[in-house]
DNA sequence: GCGGATATTACCAAATATGGTAATTGACAT
DNA sequence: ATGTCAATTACCATATTTGGTAATATCCGC
């Protein structure tokens, strides 16, 4: 890291990208490779100056900041992309992190805030302003994991409940599991009684739905 | 604010209270309303201390923390509340999310940030270990984008294979919709076809987790 | 109008799943 | 030591699903 972590820039508003330039040139701990007015050869800039990070502008002339992360995040997925924005519009909030977004900061951010949200990217962190922050943990909430019931399936049965939902058949079960089919049927007796059903397919459907298990 | 942010603790590890206890007191901008062993009479020490913000340990004997999260959103909504913990074990990190903390910071973190964390957390912000943070975008991300794949099924095959996900048998589907037991086993042949798949199992998992369907 | 996809029905034979009942073993807790 | 629970196996009778093959009717596009 004798030259810091690389950074590049796209950002329309020209002082902006100045104030930037500025900042990261009195700090040794980074090293700006680029600086972009719009993001149109995105793929073409980053595989010239192989930055570490990038900081891109979210409304951009063009090709919108959004589509140039998700660019990114496919073709460069070891490169860091730390959102910059004048707005904490959720909408867009929310359509950067889907795209790939590791960070996300306002530009009204103070300018140590700026190198150390960059230098938290760099390290695997995902600065955001606070706002930001706490409008993911509250989409997060509505959205995410239901609390999953307990059913008080035993080891043995949501071994069985798992090989089902791959599509084993009961004598597949009782094949890997190496018992009797009479025991895997035993087995999904007890199930169908936890779970309150009376079929593979209910089983099956309540397990996946539940999120007793993957998804794949 | 007179006498700065009302904190209360839970938790079991009386040298880590101490040393909370200690940094609270040295600084005017908060205050120590209160610091418990465990968090069984949550609901009774929140209505005597009326906090502005509740800092949680995960793990504690008795009520889990997570446990009590959920009660403090329930019954004191405008409580913020701060998880603290050693670990930043993903189940843990979404299940104190999901049940309604506002931030989430580890144990090791710098008495500042602590401090830091807490105001944040007063302030609407959401404030979590770098490492935290990026386990959440990414969860994040893995929720939303959903390229749902075609399997080019036809209207009635969809009908059919939605009530099948929904566990009826063939039976219960032909009756559903007036048509021939042997017609559904039409349809049921070309949905497996198109499906890759040869069980009611299968394209119950399959049509689940593709999201051809809701998830009830 | 003809080929193609969709929806419908039908029958046979074989494979699977379901419900009920019952018994044995080992582990673990009171 | 007694009882509960998990895991195991067994058998019977029914119900349900699956694979193969085939036929008819309708609607649509070229």
């Amino acid at each position: 890291m004798m030259n810091g972590i690389k950074v590049i820039i796209f950002d329309d508003n020209a002082s902006l990208r100045d104030s930037i330039t500025m900042l990261l040139q009195d700090n040794p701990d980074f090293t700006l490779a680029g600086s972009y007015a719009h993001s149109l050869d995105v793929t073409e800039n980053i595989m010239q100056t192989q930055p570490d990070v990038v900081i891109m502008d979210i409304d951009m002339p063009g090709m919108n900041g959004i589509e140039a992360v998700r660019l990114i995040r496919k073709n460069f997925p070891t490169v860091q992309i730390l959102m910059l924005t004048v707005f904490d519009d959720d909408e867009k909030v929310f359509a950067a992190v889907k795209a790939g977004a590791a960070g996300y900061i306002l530009k009204n951010a103070e300018p140590q805030n700026l190198l150390q949200a960059i230098s938290e990217v760099y390290n695997g962190g995902a600065p955001m302003t606070p706002g930001v922050a706490r409008k993911v943990l509250q989409q997060f909430q509505s959205i995410l994991p239901e609390e999953k019931k307990d059913y008080h399936l035993s080891m043995r049965e949501k071994e069985v409940l798992a090989l089902l939902v791959d599509g084993l058949s009961y004598k597949m079960i009782a094949g890997k599991l190496n018992i009797t089919y009479d025991t895997v049927r035993a087995h999904m007796k007890k199930i169908y009684e936890k779970l309150h059903v009376a079929s593979m397919t209910e089983a099956v459907a309540k397990a996946i739905n539940q999120k007793l298990f993957s998804g794949k």
